[in-house]
DNA sequence: ATGAAAGCGCTAACAC
DNA sequence: GTGTTAGCGCTTTCAT
């Protein structure tokens, strides 16, 4: 049996965590017959007030505590509640307080461990001030993005999107829907939102300056999404770091890393940065395969330090940012005294196995 | 200036991730103030019909098409939505309808790619039906998981879990709470609940017979959460397969497989199989750090093919079950006519380069 | 301390 | 074809 890649397996999901529907506006009318309106049969609270011989108002300030109740009454509604299993209608509670106590968080890819990290971060931060979260994956579509940040909006009481790829305007748009609409590195001009950006500049320069001076002079940057801000960031910061960094078109994908290594090795390098450590593992892996060894070879950097990186062959070097405090401060955004001012992150450099000086000089580049 | 009403066209069907509150039942009390009780100044359906002068319903008509309005005051309508920016209350719809057009997906590891992966494949299926998709990560906790599940299980159309861990009386509680549930490696005697399993039992014997056919005798088994019912399925493979093996505890994680390493080489095993990939990328990298070469020394197996098996070094070999159609199959089991009974997966045996024949017999277990 | 009643935003039944 | 009305489940006045 061959040790293949089993790329069937990979096929592109189209419409993943959001799909778009081509539907009419609402959804199908109401299917249930009139007396089934209801919501399926679960315990409302005016069956609690039933049964425990109160009003339904009595029973909500039992529930909801710190209203004066007398004790009895209280104990009997308890009893009451727990006997029928009743839960609140939190669509009900929706409605009535205009506030879901939820959060919504867009990231383009869940499959990238990465943004999973931040996920968890955020919601921990979130669920320590009872707050849920609702995460959106969009599969790199900038529409698909808009169209699930708008609708999301309409939900929770405060929007949080990871590296947004949509246009400045549809973010304005989505600023203008939300109640409150936090950003992590993407920056927008905007009065309400806030932000919370990562450096990638002070990053790529760290990296740079790294091959520097291990003395990699020819050095090739696998792009990632155009519509990316974190990724215009790192190309300002190779202009700043003043070495000469060819680009090649790429991805944020393990695959699209995997792919756009044979394009990248036709510029001969002896470095490469991938977009992230996401890309790297995919380029990890394609370069083995060629039988390229890094990093005698070929040395290898990605940005973001993912779980992962610590355990690939060899480790990955990369810019470490802590995905908690990524979190944390953005959490803090949402806080209702939050300034909009961006906050700045700076990570730092982790020099695993993955670079080394240039073991041999390949061939120089053809004539020109 | 009205060019074209995109929106009112399609609706945008987000999948979304829940992380549920650890908190007490009610939330705070409504902090606002009476008089701002609406919905935060988003525009109502009445504002809508106000500045078209037509009734609520007749709004509500139009935006949800095939129903019977004049086309003069169709455009009216459409004009004023547009102009006011109106989106319907979302909290309305759903207290209305009793329907939330959601199901709710609750894993207990979201950064596990594996994981990932089925969310992406289930939330597409549902989307493909008009459907959102809610997940809530646990990291692991089962109560954390009952938790999330039972407060999910009030705003969602139906609940699906992901390998969960808690109790089965639990479980059943679950299952009363829900509208429908269904259930991703686990079964659960239970009148109205479905399920889809992957057969481990099947695939763990896959496994020893690849590694039995390369001459391996002594392998070492590390061991997945012990709730996990999956776990003790792949515990019963290994019964079946009638090859000693020993078990070392261990867990799902990629840390948990780097450290259990360590004490996996104390029974001086040929060939070692991970509770699932993920562990399996956190074990070669100990082995790497170890000097120990995989497959020279010592075969590496995993279950479940996650994205990133290929891309290891050396390659997995694993036991690959689609996630494409364990999502499909999970969405299948919340159609209305949908059997409750068990569906059954099995997958395939993939070799990749972790496994060969044991190089050289390291020296017998000490002697006892 | 408790109950009656209003109403959050929306849609379906029922007039006309 | 369109308006009026009722009510989804809940919380909060405003009475008592």
């Amino acid at each position: 049996m061959a040790d293949r890649i089993r790329w069937k397996r990979e096929k592109v999901y189209i419409a993943v965590v959001a799909a778009i529907v081509p539907r009419t506006w609402s959804n199908d009318p109401v299917r249930k017959p009139t007396s089934d309106r209801t919501s399926a049969g679960r315990a409302t609270i005016h069956d609690v007030a039933r049964l425990a011989e109160v009003s339904t108002a009595t029973v909500s300030r039992v529930l909801s505590g710190g209203k004066p109740v007398s004790p009895q009454v209280a104990d009997r509604v308890r009893a009451a509640a727990q006997e029928v299993g009743y839960r609140p209608n939190p669509a009900a509670q929706t409605l009535l307080r205009g506030s879901s106590q939820t959060i919504g968080v867009v990231v383009p890819d869940l499959g990238n461990p990465y943004f999973a990290e931040i996920l968890k971060g955020i919601a921990a931060e979130a669920a320590g001030d009872g707050h849920h979260t609702l995460v959106a994956g969009t599969e790199e579509d900038p529409e698909q993005e808009y169209r699930s940040a708008i609708e999301l909006a309409r939900w929770v009481d405060g929007l949080l999107l990871c590296a947004p790829r949509m246009s400045a305007p549809q973010l304005k748009e989505v600023a203008e829907a939300s109640r409150r609409l936090v950003l992590i590195n993407r920056v927008l001009r905007h009065p309400s939102v806030g932000a919370v950006v990562v450096d990638y500049h002070h990053g790529v320069r760290e990296l740079c300056a790294h091959l520097a001076s291990l003395g990699h002079e020819r050095i090739v940057y696998l792009e990632g999404p155009s519509t990316a801000w974190s990724d215009q960031q790192r190309q300002r910061g190779f202009r700043a770091a003043g070495l000469p960094v060819t680009r090649v078109a790429c991805g944020s994908s393990l695959r699209d890393g995997y792919a756009a290594v044979d394009e990248a090795l036709t510029h001969e390098p002896t470095a490469l940065i991938a977009f992230n450590d996401h890309v790297a593992v995919g380029v990890l892996s394609r370069l083995r395969e060629l039988g390229i060894t890094v990093p005698d070879d070929l040395s290898v950097v990605g940005v973001d330090d993912a779980p992962m990186s610590a355990h690939t062959d060899p480790g990955l070097t990369t810019y470490a940012v802590s995905t908690v405090e990524l979190g944390r401060q953005a959490w803090q955004h949402f806080s209702p005294t939050a300034s909009t001012a961006t906050t700045h992150l700076s990570g730092e450099l982790v020099v695993r196995g993955s670079t080394a000086r240039p073991r041999r000089r390949r061939t120089v580049k053809p004539s020109r």
